[in-house]
RNA sequence: GCCUCGGUGGCUAAGUGGUAAAGCGUCGGAUUCGUAAUCCGCAGGUCAGGGGUUCAAUUCCCCUCCGGGGCUCCA
């Protein structure tokens, strides 16, 4: 009997004849481990439980509290939807069904687009195959066999696709279940039997192209999730309710802050007066900021001529997302972005390299002619104003550069109350312009400089833009949700669309190197995020009312003006309800209002020259001292609290 | 832009081949009240817009616009 040599993750080895599966390996741990187990790591590697262990290796178990459990429990569940599509529609052609974050979903080509009853059936099969706890089996087929099998037996060209495109392979491994009736073209790996999944939705049905190529066939995407847990549905489901209470499009003319359009035009918000106090108080911040760190701020028109976006080369690559303006017989173009505006502000002088870095800000308003079809609330509009800035520097400040940003981007995020963020760095793309050395120095300094702040990160291959390699920072919200805010970029193109000089120590003319960066992203897009981040329950710092006063009889209504007129001229937003409502009512249309203080005032109140105040934790306090208040709230103000 | 589902007063909506409930909100009146909705009343809709079928269309059909979900795009 040979033996192999199979290290753990807790470092310990065990050894175990040769040729035994992964499964073997788990019982002789722990039948219970076994149970558990979904898959593997072998040597790094996903594969299944079946898994023949050949040699010396590294085995890790997949349990259900592993990270990769999710997703390959969610690709075997998608398996399971299309073994139930099929069933019910025969007619049905499978395509592709891969797992994502937000679980899994399939693609099929079918005559008739899924009704919302389809997807009950559908649900309902899926939870019937589950219980039939069949085996996943994996099998290996000569690539000829497969293609073959795809076009006499399945007719299924998608598949066939497929497989025509996969480079040098000479076999392609199947996946079925149902004890072979359903079978699927598929890597692997897979959960050992279909009982693993204990819980699973479909969510929702909409079309995807082939592909995602609109010249190609329209497929029907059906969208679902799986757990391995019940409980864990269940919270997802909550999650998933708990974002729609949370929808800044419901919340935003709920707390009267803003509208989005559909007479006055796709695209463009209306926002109104509360929620300009919210941006206002977002810019001041930015401002404040921005000033301590060096930055010059400008403004650039909404217009230029056409000659200007033939330079920058929006004309050639942009046109399509740019509104034109014809005044008498001059073409214009609306800016879709600041930075044109800035390489001219940079070029109106000569810079010696002595002057540099010269950060360039602009709170710019561009607007883009979006698809109509992705337009979304806030989220996703024409008209937008970017937190903008360019900065100029020589090569060498590239790396203090980025990690002054960085610093930035953590204080902002921190200040406006995220807990988390994470940042990724996208290289080179095949297509991409610039010199290798400018692209390795400056991808080089964008890792330096996330490293020297001691953030971890991760990488994205290939996924710059053909410009220049960035930084890209996700932000987490209070329900788990992900938010791509701030982008560092590094632009190898602007430069020399604008011959952008300065003066080196030599005296000879060179290209500075130039970041492009956003730590809101829009204003109006972090502004619905901060809605939901907080579920409208804004900060006292952001609340645009941030006290009411509520007289308790037209009595002391002199007195409820008296209040907010001293709480105004402290700084704070202060506004009394002088309706003919009843208090209890007021009281109540305030706390809908997430006011942050609710202030009552009285004959007692006016008697001792006090105010009643009702804060977030809806709890009363009795006879406080204006002033008093007055201090307590500012405190809270200067802390972003 | 493409696929799909939808559009009934400011909002949430019920409903029907014979021109439309209700609640909230708005406005007016009464009430002047001690901590999460006081009572009464008025106003407000060419049922998204256009075309067609029909004796008759908000309802059935077509087109357009707008929105939701998704795809795509993101120099």
């Amino acid at each position: 009997m040979v033996e192999v040599k199979v290290k753990l993750p807790d470092n310990s080895e065990i050894a175990i004849e040769k040729g035994k599966t992964i499964l073997d390996l788990a019982n002789k741990i722990s039948p219970n481990l076994a149970k558990a187990s979904l898959a593997a790591k072998i040597d790094d590697k996903l594969v299944d439980l079946t898994y023949p262990i050949e040699q010396d290796c590294k085995i890790e178990l997949i349990t259900a509290r592993s990270d990769e459990a999710f997703h390959i429990l969610n690709h075997s569940a998608a398996h399971v939807l299309a073994s139930a599509v099929v069933e019910l529609f025969p007619e049905a052609k499978p395509t592709i069904g891969p797992s994502v974050d937000e679980g899994f979903y399939y693609d099929f080509e079918v005559k008739k687009p899924f009704s919302q009853e389809d997807l009950e059936k559908i649900e309902k099969k899926m939870i019937e195959i589950i219980e039939e706890d069949t085996p996943f089996i994996r099998e290996e087929v000569p690539i000829q066999e497969a293609i073959k099998y795809y076009e006499k037996v399945e007719k299924n060209k998608f598949k066939v696709e497929i497989l025509k495109e996969m480079p040098d392979v000479d076999t392609v491994s199947f996946y079925s279940h149902r004890n072979g009736k359903f079978k699927d073209l598929c890597r692997g790996p897979h959960i050992p039997s279909t009982k693993k999944i204990k819980a699973v939705k479909v969510l929702n049905a909409s079309s995807a192209f082939w592909r995602g190529d609109a010249k190609r066939e329209s497929l029907q995407r059906v969208y679902g999730i799986a757990f391995t847990d019940a409980k864990k549905l269940k919270k997802h489901l909550k999650m998933l309710e708990e974002a729609k209470k949370r929808d800044h499009r419901i919340l935003g003319p709920q707390l009267d802050l803003f509208d989005t359009a559909d007479e006055w035009g796709p695209g463009m918000p209306l926002i109104y007066p509360k929620g300009t106090i919210l941006l206002e108080v977002i810019k001041e911040f930015w401002k404040k900021e921005h000033k301590k760190a060096g930055y010059k701020v400008v403004q650039t028109p909404h217009l230029f001529k056409e000659i200007v976006w033939k330079t920058s080369g929006h004309l050639d690559y942009y046109l399509e997302n740019m509104y034109p303006v014809d005044a008498r017989g001059e073409r214009w173009y609306v800016k879709p972005m600041n930075c044109p505006g800035h390489m001219m502000i940079y070029n109106r002088k000569t810079y010696s390299y002595r002057e540099l870095p010269e950060r360039i800000a602009e709170m710019g308003t561009v607007y883009r002619y979006e698809l109509s079809g992705v337009l979304h609330g806030l989220f996703r509009i024409r008209g937008f104003t970017q937190d903008d800035s360019h900065i100029f520097m020589l090569p060498e400040q590239l790396e203090d550069e980025i990690v002054k940003i960085i610093e930035m981007v953590n204080h902002f995020y921190s200040v406006f109350g995220f807990k988390e963020w994470e940042f990724f760095i996208s290289t080179r793309p095949e297509k991409s312009i610039g010199t290798d050395e400018g692209w390795e120095h400056a991808t080089k300094s964008l890792m330096n400089a996330i490293e020297r702040v001691g953030i971890k990160y991760k990488i994205k291959q290939g996924d710059g833009a053909f410009y220049g390699p960035k930084i890209d920072v996700d932000v987490k919200d209070a329900i788990g949700r992900r938010w791509q805010l701030a982008t560092i970029q590094v632009d190898f193109n602007l430069p020399e669309r604008f011959d952008i000089n300065y003066i080196g120590e030599d005296g000879q003319k060179h290209r500075p190197f130039i970041i492009h960066r956003v730590i809101y992203g829009a204003l109006e897009r972090f502004l619905a995020i901060l809605v939901e981040h907080y579920a409208g329950k804004l900060p006292i710092w952001l609340s645009p009312v941030q006290a009411i006063v509520i007289p308790i009889t037209d009595e002391h209504i002199n007195y409820a003006k008296k209040v907010v007129e001293i709480l105004d001229k402290e700084g704070i937003r202060a506004e009394a309800d002088l309706s003919g409502e009843r208090m209890e009512y007021k009281i109540r249309q305030a706390n809908l209002q997430k006011i942050p203080y609710i202030i009552n005032v009285g004959g007692k109140e006016i008697e001792n020259n006090t105010i009643a105040v009702r804060d977030r934790t809806n709890k009363v306090r009795f006879g406080v001292k204006i002033e008093e208040f007055v201090k307590e709230v500012k405190e809270k103000i200067t802390n972003y609290e």
